[in-house]
DNA sequence: TTAACCCCTGACCTATACGTCAAAGGCAAG
DNA sequence: CTTGCCTTTGACGTATAGGTCAGGGGTTAA
């Protein structure tokens, strides 16, 4: 398989692919003798994991930190809830995302209401 | 007063205000002979407007469609809540803004739920 | 063999609000 | 006059997740 193909498989686009490599998540795949990147299902999985990992928020440096746990989720599907110590960095980092989202969401809802008692509007729908 | 003591008078530094000329938020003051950019108490008046606005989490972009209203603001402070048809423009790109924040802190707080979920941590503590 | 499509690397682009550095000149005090 | 701080412009850096060329070469089917 190559790049095209593993990347439509994944549901993205050969760029991506090239750049999660550079990023230290994925492997860098054997080559063709012509020196093209050859991927197989597995890899097409792992993928599938950290394009859901990021969909959710988390960043390509926070599975940088956790890269090579990484392939303790592939599958099928990531472990159900909380499959004991299976992906404890993982949760970790999941956890300080957490955070980091409740405290930017306080942010950003303190900006709301200066901004809306600034122009006179009710604070909260 | 130069760009330095204007900025400190401001809050702020003298990148800044430059980068605010260049911007298009604040116009090119005049020049001493040497091609020293020159302030005075109205133009750090404005800076100050800019700072708030900025601070309430307009951007640059939403301040400079409205720069040319932005000097009906400058004075001690901003009219207090909805002083009628003195800052309109600004009033519709408040709105705007707080409509965004209302979107991202949505989009934000599904992305908490979604990770909490993902680790089995209880949703909203 | 040639069209048509795929892949390679490297480099620059996106948005935000400035910070930092560099080289060169201005200004006031000693 | 010199020291030392201030100012000028322009260029590059910051963080995110890739997108978009550009120039060159591989692959495959007709």
């Amino acid at each position: 398989m190559r790049i095209g193909d593993a990347a439509a498989a994944a549901g993205t686009t050969p760029r991506a692919l090239r750049f999660y490599e550079q990023s230290g998540l994925l492997s860098p795949p054997r080559r063709s003798v012509a020196g093209q990147r050859e991927y197989d299902r597995r890899d097409v999985a792992r993928v599938r994991v950290i394009r859901e990992l990021l969909s959710l928020g988390l960043t390509v440096a926070d599975l940088r930190h956790c890269a090579d746990r990484l392939d303790l989720l592939e599958g099928d599907a990531l472990p159900p809830y909380g499959e004991p110590g299976v992906c404890a960095k993982p949760d970790g980092i999941a956890r300080r995302r957490i955070a980091a989202l409740d405290e930017e969401i306080t942010r950003l809802a303190r900006l709301r209401d200066g901004l809306a008692a600034r122009i006179g509007n009710d604070v909260r729908e």
